[in-house]
DNA sequence: TCAAAAAACCCCCTTTTGGGGGTATTATCG
DNA sequence: CGATAATACCCCCAAAAGGGGGTTTTTTGA
């Protein structure tokens, strides 16, 4: 029997999963929180094979809590279980240790699949996920650390001097940055380069 | 006996909900669709006394649909369950004739107690929704329809004499929206303007 | 080990934005 | 009936962004 825990601030679909879950015969739940804090309390109780981990948690990233966890807990495999089917999240999570990544709409069946399949040290993604990181390189943007920054930066409003003296860079620098992102995202000026930032969640 | 309809692509959650209510005593499921379409095709053979809305549907925005069904069959209740906390977004669905709102992380007691007060002619808000509604309005922006479009329109990176060929207005016209909008969202500059737009869901 | 990517820097010149000041007309609501 | 909000319009000038052209060094991956 597979032991599942989750981690997820929606406590109507943590129930239903709960409910899912404790019906099928593979796995059974062995534990449940909320928010980031009490996941790290509890998971060396629980001690997880696989544990269906929220992206948008209240007090933390899950991208970041994925890290540290799979670090520290090695045994235990992360499935991603989130809103997001946009490229950066989806990378981000794989690259920080994640094993596999199901977004909320897929089909219950598809979570049940994911838990075994993560659990036998496969890697795991749903139908929706697997397609969209199929897609040609060209079509998913990937931004540097720097890039990622600056635009940050830029959402923030601050203008390239204020940057500049921020990071300790010429303005002509982060003029270049700037113009290479334009470039790179495709994107007209500085409005669209906002909208891309937060639509395909490149920050 | 309530009878209540379900209507929200995340399968999981929908599952979850419907086992919610089936173990209460005072309320029955009598359907569930994944989306808008769906919803409209079966909504006259439910004839549900509540419906539990999501407000991100995959085909149209539940803001929309939310006005259409109200409209369409006053005997059934809306109360919207999203994950969004924004003010514009509950605002509007109000205004569009929901009788309730719950956030999805709201307690799982919350839902059931929204159901019998929305199917009792009350109007109910959870917990987070209601401080939120009660904040000073300085706090919680609105905008009128124009500077929503011209909003929309800065969002997508037009520079103020395109958006003045497009809507058939002077560009001083729009300069001065755009200042408006600067100054009444306390915005530095567009790139704060578009951030904030989406943040707060003001498009 | 060698080519590519990332990171940092520079100049010229045009377009767009932002900050300041305004005005007038039409709703809409108490 | 009168205040308030929404809509639409105008000028001046400074600041910032955008478009074009470049260079160098370091890091990293195949």
């Amino acid at each position: 029997m597979i032991k599942v825990a989750i981690v997820d601030d929606h406590k109507i679909l943590a129930e239903g999963l709960q409910g899912l879950i404790a019906e099928s015969t593979v796995a059974t739940v062995v534990g449940i929180a909320h928010n980031a804090m009490d996941c790290r309390h509890s998971i060396g109780f629980w001690k997880p094979d696989v544990l269906l981990l929220d992206v948008g948690l209240p007090d933390m990233s899950g991208i970041d809590l994925c890290k540290e966890l799979t670090t520290q807990f090695p045994d235990t495999k992360v499935l991603a279980l989130t809103t997001h089917n946009e490229y950066t999240v989806v990378r981000q999570m794989l690259d920080n240790g994640a094993s596999g990544y199901l977004v909320k709409n897929a089909m219950t069946e598809e979570v049940l699949a994911g838990i075994e399949a993560v659990a036998a040290g496969k890697t795991f993604l749903c139908h929706e996920i697997d397609l969209l990181m199929k897609k040609p390189a060209s079509k998913n943007i990937w931004l540097s650390q720097r890039e990622r920054e600056l635009l940050r930066l830029i959402c923030e409003g601050l203008t390239n001097g204020e940057i500049a003296e921020q990071i300790f860079l010429s303005p002509e620098t982060i003029k270049g940055y700037r113009k290479n992102l334009l470039l790179k995202l495709g994107a007209k000026n500085t409005a669209v380069l906002v909208k891309m930032a937060f639509e395909q969640k490149l920050i």
